[in-house]
DNA sequence: GCCGTTTTCGGCCCGACTGTTTTCAGTCG
């Protein structure tokens, strides 16, 4: 009897398995959940407690479902109570949620997609679906066209003006873009914003400081002697589609990117307080107020009042100070334990790009790169570098003219000729070997041992199960030659989803047999994610940063690189490529 | 729905801008 429930519970488990990623499945819910419940009116806080536990399961190393399985307590999760932790149970035991399913058969589930709608939230669209039965963004443009919304009481013709536009848009909302590609919006505006007359201060807050790899806005914070002037600028950058909203100390354009940037201006003495403010993450700025609160203070943009009396807030470290808090670096504050961290005197010192000695993962005109070993090799040791690695394709990457063994063999004596030839670097001869469907390498163990370094990596068969692809490349960093594995899970940002593995099976493999994880400084992969960063930290496990560069140009991707180390609270000695070469080959030999 | 070194009940961050208003609701970040 138990054991056939049992035999039934792992194959429900597999279908799951198979399916999607258990822990974004349940925040997914949660997030709908939470739109559900709004426009149904519910209490606002329950609302937010659904898409707090959202938060809270999407930034979980942990997998929720061996959680589940090891009958671990849930409600030690923050925002995860006996309620929702037996929701969560249910998710994982039944693949579904029958409280969602209650709330779409009530509520049209069309509704949900209206609070894209620029002007929308759920007061409105309430009154939309209750006085003209609109459930569909079909339905809203067609009754915005026909002039019927601006007769609705609360409506008006401007409103109606602006939902038209705003359906238009509804369809490509969500778009959020990498932040390299947002770092060149921002050096544009930043010059236009620096040309305004009175001018004082400028800097970009929001999820651009946090270093966020994608950034959906852009929040640019200022001092002037005269804010209605500067924002009166703002709103001529040539660049823009569309100016939302232009107040006396606030204003909100789109570029012709669909880029929102919001600009807010504010006095000196509330600077600190307005940055803070700004960069958020909301998440973290609320347990911020909540710790002052209890404290009988309170905190807003403006600074740190007690009664009615400013007592700080020109600086930023005035809003920690009040609370009793060391400075929090941006990267950090998402309430994912930073502010506990910070009370407990156990904060990491972040790395950052002048820790970084070398750069072991390139690739040269023997395969698919774009200048000589000599070139690279130059251009690393410019950078300060003394060491890199040269990795070139292994043969089944055809396309990228992949070494086979007998040209590897050449290629390695080419690199001890360069050797000669530049000597202020030192040049690691590496491979980026493809591993095969079944978990075996691309070359002979006999070539791979010739070489300093072996990176493995996964270029094919993505579509493999969650558990192939784990046995996969569990079976890679079994094999002896391997020492890192690169893009661990091969997502391109905003283009493609990674290949589902088991990452933490990944990882305790890669700590058993010496192996490291590659954090992978393309700003389109950015793999590992932060959430990962911070699994391998908290493990142990230490990671590599390597820039992946196809020409010279692309070393300089290390920042990115270094930005997502810092937002998985990586410290230089989480890094191999931190250490001097004598200790990375001690590293190296497993 | 969560949470608790003043609380197991009664709180839950806080202000700007817009449009529709004649004093404010709704939305947004």
């Amino acid at each position: 009897m138990r054991k056939n429930s049992s035999i039934d519970f792992k194959k429900k488990f597999s279908q799951i398995l198979e399916s999607v990623l258990i822990n974004q499945q349940i925040a997914q819910i949660f997030y709908r959940i939470a739109d559900l419940l709004e426009i149904k009116g519910e209490n606002p806080f329950r609302v937010r407690a659904y898409r707090n536990a959202a938060r809270t399961i999407e930034s979980l190393g942990r997998n929720l479902q061996e959680m589940v399985e090891q009958d671990e307590d849930l409600t030690s999760l923050p925002g995860i109570g006996k309620d929702l932790a037996g929701k969560i149970r249910e998710i994982v035991e039944t693949g579904s949620l029958s409280k969602l399913q209650e709330l779409e058969q009530e509520i049209p589930p069309g509704l949900v997609e209206l609070l894209k709608v620029e002007g929308l939230g759920p007061k409105r669209i309430k009154t939309l679906h209750d006085k003209l039965g609109i459930t569909t963004l079909e339905q809203l443009r067609d009754a915005a066209a026909q002039g019927k919304i601006q007769a609705l009481p609360g409506f008006g013709s401007k409103l109606e003006e602006l939902i038209m536009k705003g359906v238009v848009l509804a369809k490509k909302e969500g778009r959020r873009f990498r932040w390299a590609l947002a770092e060149s919006y921002v050096t544009e505006v930043v010059k236009h914003l620096k040309s305004a007359p009175g001018l004082k201060k400028i800097e970009v807050a929001g999820s651009f400081r946090r270093k966020k790899e994608t950034v959906g806005d852009l929040d640019i914070l200022v001092t002037a002697r005269k804010p209605t002037k500067v924002i009166e600028h703002f709103v001529r950058f040539h660049g823009i589609k569309n100016i939302i909203s232009q107040g006396r100390t606030k204003s909100t354009i789109i570029l012709s990117s669909d880029l929102q940037v919001d600009l807010r201006a504010v006095d000196e003495e509330s600077y600190g307080s307005a940055l803070h403010y700004f960069t958020g993450s909301k998440a973290h700025n609320i347990a911020i107020r909540s710790i002052a609160q209890k404290a009988g203070l309170k905190i807003n943009e403006y600074g740190v009042f007690e009664g009615g009396n400013r007592i700080a807030g020109r600086e930023e470290t005035d809003i920690f100070k009040a609370v009793g808090l060391p400075f929090i670096e941006p990267e950090l504050r998402e309430n994912r334990g930073e502010i506990e961290a910070a009370a407990s005197g156990t904060l990491p010192r972040l790395i950052t790009l002048d820790h970084i000695k070398g750069d072991l993962h390139m690739h040269t005109r023997w395969s698919d790169g774009k200048y000589e070993i000599e070139d690279m090799a130059k251009a690393a040791a410019k950078l300060g570098y003394s060491y890199i690695a040269i990795t070139d394709h292994s043969k089944r990457m055809a396309i990228t003219k992949g070494l086979d063994e007998k040209r590897l063999l050449e290629q390695v004596e080419e690199i001890e000729r360069v050797r000669e030839k530049v000597k202020d670097i030192t040049i690691l001869k590496g491979i980026e070997v493809d591993i095969l469907e079944d978990g075996s390498l691309d070359l002979s163990g006999e070539a791979l041992s010739t070489l300093d370094l072996v990176i493995a990596a996964v270029h094919s068969k993505f579509k493999l199960s969650r558990q192939e692809q784990t046995r996969r490349i569990i079976r890679a960093l079994e094999n002896p030659h391997v020492n890192i594995l690169a893009h661990p899970t091969g997502r391109l940002i905003g283009e493609r989803e990674g290949y589902r593995v088991d990452m933490e099976q990944i990882m305790k493999k890669a700590l058993e047999t010496g192996c490291f994880l590659e954090l992978n400084a393309q700003p389109a992969r950015l793999d590992l994610n932060d959430v990962h960063l911070k699994l391998a930290k908290d493990m142990g496990l230490k990671i590599a940063i390597s820039t992946d560069s196809h020409n010279t140009d692309s070393l300089l991707f290390m920042r990115y690189g270094i930005n997502q180390a810092r937002r998985g609270w990586i410290e230089p000695q989480d890094v191999i490529n931190t250490q001097p070469l004598e200790f990375l080959n001690k590293l190296l030999k497993r």
